[in-house]
DNA sequence: TTATTATATGCCATAGTTGGAATATAAATT
DNA sequence: AATTTATATTCCAACTATGGCATATAATAA
């Protein structure tokens, strides 16, 4: 198969690939928030918050929308919610 | 949340992080493979397979079926081929 | 027992990731 | 223009992953 397209598969799961990563998709499930508000959630610094949401983003996982100071991040691909469904029951057992 | 819950999550998403071990995700999909015939399939050398495949198996996402020399690998979840097939399809675009 | 075949493990240099602290940018307010 | 607030970027030392090669194990056959 072309090494393109694993190349870029691999770069979504790594971006998966992290606690605090997935904990922000969590949050970004349950609808759109901003930086501050999953920093705050999170309590994580603002400039790792940043960078997390630059790596999610940057492998197509979440859109951002800007609006005054802000800067709102939501989920950008429909089947994360079902998968991360999947995996938490996997791990419930 | 639990830290333990999202490390478990975390090395999930590690053991598919990677070009060789989504290759063979992709070879399981279509049915159990032989350590020897995945990496004859992915021209790789035996013990970066075999290593390959113990990731995969300690994150839980493949079980093995040992038959005298050979060991059988096969997917253990569910939901692996939903959401590889929502990815490529996410990759088309 | 010895040889053969399939698989697993250990070692290791290189490459990539992590998250903290300081700093930069950019929009809104005074 | 200066200040404030939200977000992004840079630098960096500690940590972790990668894959090649040699070697170990384990089952079968001769």
């Amino acid at each position: 198969m072309d090494n393109k397209f694993y190349e870029k598969k691999t770069e979504i799961f790594k971006a998966l690939a992290n606690p605090v990563r997935l904990q922000i998709v969590d949050l970004l499930i349950d609808g759109e928030k901003c930086v501050c508000e999953i920093a705050e959630k999170l309590k994580c610094e603002q400039p790792h918050i940043s960078k997390s949401l630059g790596k999610l983003r940057s492998a197509g996982l979440i859109k951002d929308r800007k609006d005054g100071l802000n800067v709102y991040y939501s989920l950008a691909i429909c089947c994360m919610r079902e998968f991360v469904g999947c995996i938490n029951k996997m791990l419930d057992e």
